[in-house]
DNA sequence: CCCAATTGCTTGAGACTTCAACATCCTGAG
DNA sequence: CTCAGGATGTTGAAGTCTCAAGCAATTGGG
């Protein structure tokens, strides 16, 4: 506890979750846990790395001149700035990945794809994609790929506050 | 690499996501990454705990007689027996939760909610719940709460397996 | 009864994440 | 110009998660 800053007073206390939420909260949560251990799973079967060390590499693969910035990188994939040095470093010891200053700005990096890396990346991108298809769009129809779309923008809204 | 199970064959490689499945793919991702952030952030900054740390008291106090086995928490939380024994033994030592013997199976273990665990994840639960209704039920309409429980739910399914 | 296979859980090592502290560089007000 | 404040990244320590290995208890087939 330690005196938390939210006093938990008697009469401020929020509406608890009523039975329509809960058959949402629930499977949500379950879903949220369930999802990153899968796709980390695989690929660290095929790779032996995370799927956030995974998408570093994608949008790597997918940037002009394969590369990004850090605050770049850590934006896309929703991270902290610590955690992409971190990862970065790792990748950057695989040899997929280098650092490079930023002309501009000396305090920037600049993070580029080796050849090493995107061969890494092109080998990795059919069994992720297929393993994505078996756990999120195999079981949907189309309307509700389109449902699953706008509820995550949606949500995403209120999350990154 | 190190010669994955699922060889790159040029041919049998799946068809890549299209423009729609990207359109919900993408914002997913982030939602998974981000959800699990705020949660823990919140209850660090509350107890000092995580998310799954929670999960651990708020299942316990619903339970009859506020005890359940190891493999029913992790079973409950989507988590790994090795982690679940890990996040116990954590709780124990902030004295919230006691691990005691089964009567009927030598091998199981009971964790049980200390007087303390309880008055803990009472204080908490107010605070935890502003912020799920802040993150993910405010922003949603009644309609869109029963898309989510049905995505969710059907999600699972080939998430679990 | 006996023992091999299974179940339930724990442990330790290594990898990953977070947090706070820090170093460096840029920017703009005075 | 100068310096305070902000922005960009990095680092190390502490906590957490995963994986593989292991232990003890139970179960089931012979």
């Amino acid at each position: 506890m330690s005196s938390g800053t939210r006093a938990p007073v008697a009469g401020d206390r929020p509406r608890w979750l009523d039975r329509t939420e809960m058959a949402a909260w629930l499977p949500l949560v379950r879903l949220v846990t369930l999802l990153p251990q899968r796709l980390d799973r695989q690929l660290r079967e095929d790779a032996g790395i995370g799927h956030v060390y995974y998408q570093v590499l994608a949008m790597l693969s997918e940037a002009p001149d394969e590369q990004l910035r850090m605050s770049e990188l850590a934006g896309l994939t929703a991270t902290s700035p610590s955690r992409m040095s971190h990862a970065v470093s790792a990748l950057e010891e695989r040899g997929w990945v280098v650092r490079c200053p930023v002309e501009q700005d000396g305090r920037g990096q600049l993070t580029r794809l080796t050849a090493a890396g995107r061969t890494a990346i092109e080998q990795l991108a059919p069994g992720h994609v297929a393993e994505v298809r078996r756990l999120v769009f195999d079981p949907l129809t189309d309307d509700e790929v389109d449902q699953l779309a706008r509820l995550t923008t949606k949500l995403l809204g209120s999350a990154s506050r």
